[in-house]
DNA sequence: ATTGATGCAAAAGATTTGCAAACTG
DNA sequence: CAGTTTGCAAATCTTTTGCATCAAT
């Protein structure tokens, strides 16, 4: 299942754009897409090679910032050192609660809360361009799951 | 000017905790609560030599994390690849706004955001431990003045 | 005296880049 | 075919670490 729909999307764009389509720009879009997860470029890369072995890195770098730059993606820096992404295709933006006990990530939206950001860029007399909003939390020791992709500075 | 009320609570905050008090620690703390911008790793050792030509970088480094640790620094990721620093002492908890344009650095507060930030933690289940939140946006030609300390992954 | 802190240089981790070869449109 | 993209390895950048030495308590 490659969510067809998505990667279509992301080819005509990029071939409207000017630029390639090639057949590892489709395996990363199609993993990309095939993840509801937040990965980070070396997950994504581990991914993409358990598909295709001979995946460069570069090219998953790469791929990562065509997308981001095309808005298909999001960047996340959840605070311990780690950088993850997370497709945009179909979402509707939301904002992120980061366990610090076992790493998970939850995401929430709340339209008050999203007026109100608007609304204070503009009485800055600002544009606003993009926003994030993470709250640290650490979840009660009953609802924390065995700890899950954890990742800590070495 | 030192700031020496500031100095002496670091002073004393790490002897109390059993860390000593070293004429680097004591420069790197003047310098720190000395600025009122947002700086970064590299910008902050190069303040300290400014006084002192032999601060080596480890010891920045590791008396930015001794400060963070015990709360008087917090630490900003711009979004651009850039980490920055403010001290804390004396400040109330703020967010930021940062311009795509000339990368300045606006803080800002509202209660309502604060008081529904803690909200929805709570209403998650979770103990809110701390919360970031940034606005990317672009300011008005007229306002946004000749960038001041660009910052873009070389 | 003890034990933590410093400085240096080397190590590590993550991301980027130069370049020749391969491939897309 | 021309111009992009890829893969590889080497280069960068930022931050961390090992260790001998120095200095605060």
């Amino acid at each position: 299942m490659d969510s067809p729909d998505e990667i279509e999307v992301v080819a005509r764009r990029l071939r409207d754009g000017g630029q390639r389509w090639t057949p590892q720009r489709r395996l990363i879009t199609a993993v990309v897409f095939g993840t509801h997860e937040h990965f980070s470029a070396d997950e994504l890369l581990a991914m993409c090679r358990r598909r295709d072995r001979k995946v460069s890195r570069a090219t998953v770098y790469r791929m990562l910032a065509v997308l981001e730059a095309e808005g298909f993606l999001a960047s996340l820096d959840t605070g311990d050192g780690g950088l993850r992404y997370e497709h945009v295709l179909g979402h509707d933006h939301h904002d992120h609660m980061i366990c610090r006990t076992c790493a998970r990530i939850v995401e929430f939206a709340d339209p008050d809360l999203e007026q109100r950001k608007a609304e204070l860029a503009r009485r800055h007399g600002f544009r606003l361009v993009g926003h994030e909003l993470k709250l640290f939390v650490e979840c009660l020791d009953e609802t924390c799951p065995g700890r899950q992709g954890r990742r800590r500075k070495p």
